[in-house]
DNA sequence: CGATACGTTGACGGAAATCAACCCCGGTGG
DNA sequence: CCACCGGGGTTGATTTCCGTCAACGTATCG
């Protein structure tokens, strides 16, 4: 089965960090794909597994997570339509993480060999391939930063930011508002922080007029507050077009 | 010029995560680059820079950083001999975090020029550079789970398994001993922490005999309890020898 | 010799964790 | 139909880990 009407998503993104030909193009659409629709909370691979494909997120929320010694669970990446979870298993033979998914997904497999084959022939996607797993590596950077340096309100602003603009490269942010649907323990899980300093925290970006949340429902109200609280600077996501890391300026 | 003198600890690097062709061997030794002694604390490039180069660590301790709004500073990562810093410069334009050095360092530079062509000869090159930007990306990981969750006196415990463990790969262990030339204020900016308090946690490693720290030289007294109280688990490393990941078992 | 960098110690304060309720709401099943 | 349940969100009280401030010791170096 090949997912024709799915690859627009993967190319969108794809696109949004590197220039194809149109051959290019039409490599990536007739890679062989198997697209499933997986339930929410499921996980698509665990800490040690040896995958033998790769997966693309085409609809909802994955997440990558690592547990440690005593039972607690970090979040260590969100990804969106478009992005590649388990893009490192294509050179990485053993999982040090667990992928999962946050929302009922759409998802396509895309099998080791078919991707190796494809790279072999074709420098420039095996550089766009690689150019978006070091986008990944950059991200992680940021979140050290952030978790490291940032207090809890910094760190939510920052991760609010990032989504904005990662969702609105393929098209899922309206107006500055965008589905965003992490429970407050799953924001604890991915900042370090207990649910119960998440919710304070959410009422004080509230408060200050910056966002409302609700529903699984993120609208920014203040842009350029935001950023300053979340001290976001979009840099890291390397995004081709300079414009997308600017929503507010963006049409809609 | 050529840097053969110095490429061993560049193949042997590669080597520990991917099988090399004595041909590649001969390819990464001819490569051109351009060896330079570099002082202590110099930033080799910063965060805005489009370098045209990517630099290998011959000796020293080198480490990236990102400054966040209030000039606190976070350390992103640490490298040592083998490894390549600004790999991603390779294929991404900007830099997103600065990288400069602990020590005196030794520092060999390959054009991206260089790099790339010999990339475009080699699929398997490719692929263990690729492989070495992910193990990077895996490290990012890692350390977000280990600010994320875990506390002081663990991140210390996490981050002395980890250089132990990446040191010993190039053969700078000795008896679960190296050298690892970070202040306090530097170990502090590395694990989200204050020199006050990286202070007080090493005292508790110490009284409880796992490790001694003094005069820029960690030993290790007790790998076991190390790795416990870091819950330290090799596997984010993705050695190729698994052996490489329990220095207490080599011999010295 | 003073200057400076690094390490150490004590006192204090604060950000965030923990503990424990309680609310609201949608689902479900007796 | 309504009781019950569980998940998610909210709140207050309390605790704890860690940061900040400030001082002091020690070693190195120009």
């Amino acid at each position: 089965m090949y997912g024709t009407q799915y690859s627009n998503v993967l190319i969108q993104k794809i696109e949004s960090i590197a220039d194809l030909s149109s051959e290019e193009k039409l490599a990536l659409v007739t890679l062989p794909m198997h697209v499933v629709e997986v339930a929410a909370d499921q996980d698509i691979v665990r800490e040690g597994d040896r995958p033998s494909q790769c997966c693309v997120v085409l609809e909802g929320f994955v997440y990558s997570y690592k547990i440690v010694a005593d039972g607690r669970r970090q979040i260590a990446s969100l990804y969106v339509a478009g992005d590649l979870p388990d893009l490192q298993s294509l050179h990485l033979e053993v999982m040090d993480n667990g992928i999962g998914t946050m929302t009922p997904c759409k998802l396509a497999f895309i099998s080791h060999n078919a991707l190796r084959s494809l790279c072999e022939k074709n420098h420039r996607i095996t550089n766009a391939l690689w150019r978006a797993s070091l986008i990944d590596a950059a991200i992680a950077r940021e979140w050290v930063a952030n978790l490291g340096q940032r207090n809890a309100q910094s760190r939510l602003a920052h991760l609010f930011c990032e989504m904005i603009v990662r969702l609105g490269v393929v098209g899922l942010v309206d107006n500055l508002a965008c589905e965003l649907p992490l429970t407050q323990s799953e924001f604890g899980d991915a900042m370090g922080l207990s649910t119960v300093h998440v919710n304070r925290c959410l009422q004080e970006l509230r408060g200050a007029g910056l966002i409302s949340l609700s529903n699984n429902r993120l609208q920014v109200l203040d842009w350029d507050g935001l950023k300053r609280i979340g001290d976001f600077d979009p840099t890291f996501l390397h995004l081709k077009d300079p414009k997308a890391a600017s929503p507010s300026l963006l049409p809609s």
